[in-house]
RNA sequence: GUGAGUGUAGCCCAGCGGUCAAGGCGCCAGGCUGUGGCCCUGGAUAUCGAGGGUUCGAAUCCCUCCACUCACCCCA
């Protein structure tokens, strides 16, 4: 039947998922007002070079995940595998610096990242982001993580957990990875085989292997807390205060990394305590060489993102209740012809005067139209036919309570409004 | 990129070698020629994922491909 279906990783957001979506993101917006963050929209496309740059060329969203292509000028453009350097670009663009600091945007976004497909993963994925920009106390760490918290507390998500580590900074992480190196080479014969390829290319990540036996060897690793430069051990000591100051319930994991090159100190991510692959649904941390990385001054930053379908999910699976979206609650049914006419008008009146409506389509049998103003659940069905065309009134019906009466057009207004 | 499972109407699905591929939901219409929800009756909608093979005969068996789902990798 269908000869084109949406491509694969892709999906059509239909109405029944929309009042999540809609949730959500009304619930991002307001909660990101009171923080002091305004939106920024950037364009879905950039320059290829800003996300191997920022995100790490080793990484594999660069290595094998980007939507790269050849623009008709020769360009290499990518569509955006991730939030963050975008809004980095635009301050850099935009000047931002001349702002009061720390620069707070926020951002509803489409990513783009070429995956397999699976529960809560897509090719195009959505997300809601915060970032703020040009200021380094860890009390703006506090601030990022208490927002990422509350907005998972106000969608109504409970069972979550919020996990904490720092994994230091560009001249302490060095020492720790060399220090973690060394455990992980006296252990090589434990190690899955996936790891044993990590200890060069990308050590950090040995720490959240899934594998039984890599885990046991995780859970005795050196801990990069344990090596923070005297700096980043007093920022990580102070942002910890400030959390229980807030009353927000973190764990400290020391197995906690992330998967872009650009963070160092704070790393933080939030997980739902559910089981399944697709453990996270939110997470950040700072990002303080990323604008010098991209041609600015040092200026460090901070910044968090979630996956809008992941947590769709965990509304669904929580079972936590979305209010509807408005939907009309009149119905227009006329019965012939010659009522038609008066029917359009009567409809587009009441939409004028603000209230939504929908028009009996057609010359179907006044039967179907009720039919129909009945699964469409409207609370009013108003009726014209040729009878109240002659005394320029309609027939008003109360779908809840089957009650009708007759009453001229000039105070049906008034009737609904009621 | 790797592994497993599944593909029959818009949706849920029966059929697992032999009449027009069954049922439910939904849709349309009638019963009630100007009145919905319940009930009853009728109707429309399926290249049985695609291609090839085996067979007198394939939705059903075999092969290839594609898609979907789940998991790994990685990430939101």
């Amino acid at each position: 039947m269908a000869l084109y279906r949406a491509a694969r990783g892709t999906t059509d957001i239909l109405p029944e998922e929309q009042v999540y979506w809609r949730y959500i993101e009304q619930k991002a917006a307001s909660l990101a007002q009171l923080y002091g963050y305004e939106r920024i929209d950037t364009p879905v496309f950039e320059e290829t070079g800003l996300f191997t740059r920022s995100v790490g060329e080793n990484t594999d969203i660069v290595q094998k995940e980007m939507y790269t292509f050849e623009d008709r000028g020769g360009n290499s453009l990518t569509l955006r595998p991730e939030g963050t350097a975008p809004v980095c670009r635009a301050y850099l663009e935009h000047g931002m610096n001349n702002l009061p600091q720390p620069v707070k945007r926020y951002y509803l976004a489409s990513i783009f990242r070429y995956e397999r497909p699976q529960a809560g993963r897509y090719r195009q994925h959505h997300q809601f982001g915060c970032e703020a920009i040009g200021d380094a106390d860890p009390a703006l760490d506090a601030e990022v993580i208490d927002l990422a918290w509350q907005f998972f507390q106000s969608l109504g998500l409970q069972r979550l957990t919020l996990n904490l580590n720092s994994i230091g900074c560009k001249q302490c992480r060095p020492k720790y990875l060399a220090v973690l190196k060394d455990y992980y080479a006296s252990n090589l014969a434990t190690l899955c085989a996936d790891c044993k390829t990590r200890v060069e290319r990308n050590p950090l990540r040995l720490l959240d292997c899934k594998q039984a036996t890599c885990q046991q060897v995780a859970d005795a690793a050196p801990r990069s807390v344990d090596h923070l430069c005297p700096e980043c051990a007093e920022h990580f000591r102070r942002l910890q205060g400030y959390l229980n100051l807030l009353g927000l319930p973190f764990v400290i994991n020391h197995r906690l990394v992330r998967g872009l090159d650009y963070y160092p100190h704070t790393v933080f991510e939030i997980q739902p305590e559910a089981e399944g692959a697709q453990s996270t649904i939110g997470g950040g941390g700072r990002y303080d060489d990323l604008i010098e990385e991209l041609g600015g001054k040092p200026t460090p930053a901070i910044g968090f993102a979630t996956g809008i379908e992941r947590i769709v999910l965990n509304l669904k699976r929580e079972n936590v209740p979305i209010p509807p979206l408005p939907r009309p609650q009149v119905f227009v049914a006329h019965i012939g012809e010659a009522a038609r006419g008066e029917a359009i008008k009567l409809s587009a009146s009441l939409r004028r005067n603000g209230g939504g409506v929908i028009e009996g389509m057609g010359d179907r049998s006044l039967k179907a139209q009720l039919r129909q103003a009945n699964s469409l659940g409207v609370r009013y069905t108003v009726i014209i036919g040729e009878d109240e065309l002659k005394a320029g009134a309609v027939v008003l019906r109360d779908m809840t309570t089957a009650q009708q009466k007759t009453v001229p057009i000039s105070k049906l207004p008034a009737e609904l409004g009621s």
